[in-house]
DNA sequence: TGTACATCAGTGAACGCGCGTTCACTGATGTAC
DNA sequence: TGTACATCAGTGAACGCGCGTTCACTGATGTAC
């Protein structure tokens, strides 16, 4: 990730051209910024340390960013993609067993909003402080193919598809999702679990996701008699 | 809760003396400081502030706290105890049905946590800087009746003890309701959930509770078949 | 009852910090002719 | 190929802000004798 020229002479970097008197100051700024969220969160960044930290006047970022805010925006996009892979990666390949594969990979998704909420807590929160609406939302972004959401959007829509969960409780389904590997995510990292042993909190996200999984079946085979549905 | 004395003349509110010159600095500060923290959370809390609001010199605030974070632990109170309140207020009468009404507890727990988080997400944030580890863990706090987290784990306790919930899957449940209702509610204040239209919202927390009432009466009277478990 | 004294809540000025942002500028690089 | 010019990345100083915290102090209140 770390990306940077050596002095004076011109390069292409990805998409970013190096430029004369520092290399390429944008990007510099961009990887202290990283290292600054990662350590202090969204509220660490500040123009004037960035500018220091890299060696050049503070006055030099203005070249590149209209003001801080643009500079936080530059982070959380690159939280974001951190995040869509760490979901990735834990995804598998899928399975004989149709059910199965769906519900595996609506479970491994969670597991990879985890993964990267816990090992990278200050970018995190610097993608939730500037994420988008989700898309479909009034006033939400447009729908995008690498998006926590759509991904998260995608797996329910699987279950369906495969008959594991029932099309009635399809709406909704998200949210859950969403919410409870969130606040997980944010009660072991900013909040009162913070301090929780690594067995521990595994097991409980083991126990997340199991529950969730057994009250999406029981939408299509409940059992018999059943419980009566709440109120 | 607002709380003042007419300048000059001795009195007791609650367990607060009013003293000398001002009447009563300290809850003074502190009203001021919940009423900031409603609008603003816990960053916008800053002793010259206050000071100011009251009318007082910023430096008399050091007679009542000894710095910042004193302050700010003591609106956390305030907001843990409007917290708890609020679950209280869902609580409903227990039904002759001890199933149906343990089941209605837990609910109804999550009910009042979310309505507080969205009634005041300030005060919310607060409270979340603040919080204590939870009893039970190490560097845990005592076990409080009126803390959440020892409501919430009494709720579950019922659970099984009517049948409702195996003992198998009790350890981990606290996590599951705290993250959900606990993510949910971040999602809708400071996240990108933010938006969303309350009739959307509403439906949601009641598929969020139904899933999890579901999932979990699942675990003492599973379907037939049934769905083999995950991994 | 009166007076000297102790207590302590509140004042005002100051220190030192870091921030975002704007201004007029310098000087390196690239380019048209 | 050489030169005048345009471009624009970066500099340095400054403005104005608000913060937490400490210092020496004032002056109102309470109290011992």
């Amino acid at each position: 990730m770390a990306v940077s020229t050596s002095g004076g002479d011109r390069a292409t970097i990805g998409r970013v051209t190096a430029t004369y008197h520092h290399g390429n100051l944008r990007q510099a700024l961009v990887d202290a910024a990283v290292e600054v969220a990662r350590e202090h969160g969204p509220d660490g960044l500040a123009i004037r340390d960035l500018a220091r930290r890299v060696g050049v006047s503070h006055n030099a970022a203005y070249r590149h960013f209209a003001d801080r805010e643009q500079l936080v925006e530059a982070v959380a996009q690159l939280g974001l993609a951190g995040l869509v892979a760490a979901m990735r990666q834990r995804e598998r390949s899928g399975d004989d067993d149709a059910v199965l594969s769906a519900r595996r990979r609506l479970a491994d998704l969670g597991r990879g909003y985890v993964d990267f909420g816990l090992a990278e807590p200050g970018l995190f929160r610097v993608v939730f402080t500037a994420y988008p609406q989700p898309p479909g939302e009034p006033g939400g972004g447009p729908v995008a193919d690498d998006d926590p959401f759509a991904m998260l959007n995608s797996a329910l829509d699987d279950l369906v598809d495969v008959g594991f969960l029932d099309a009635s409780a399809r709406p909704g389904a998200e949210i859950l999702c969403w919410s409870s590997v969130h606040g997980f995510t944010v009660l072991h990292t900013e909040g009162p679990l913070r301090g929780l042993a690594a067995v521990d909190r595994d097991a409980a996200l083991d126990h997340v996701l199991a529950t969730i999984d057994r009250g999406y079946g029981a939408t299509t085979r409940p059992g018999d008699p059943g419980w009566p549905p709440l109120d």
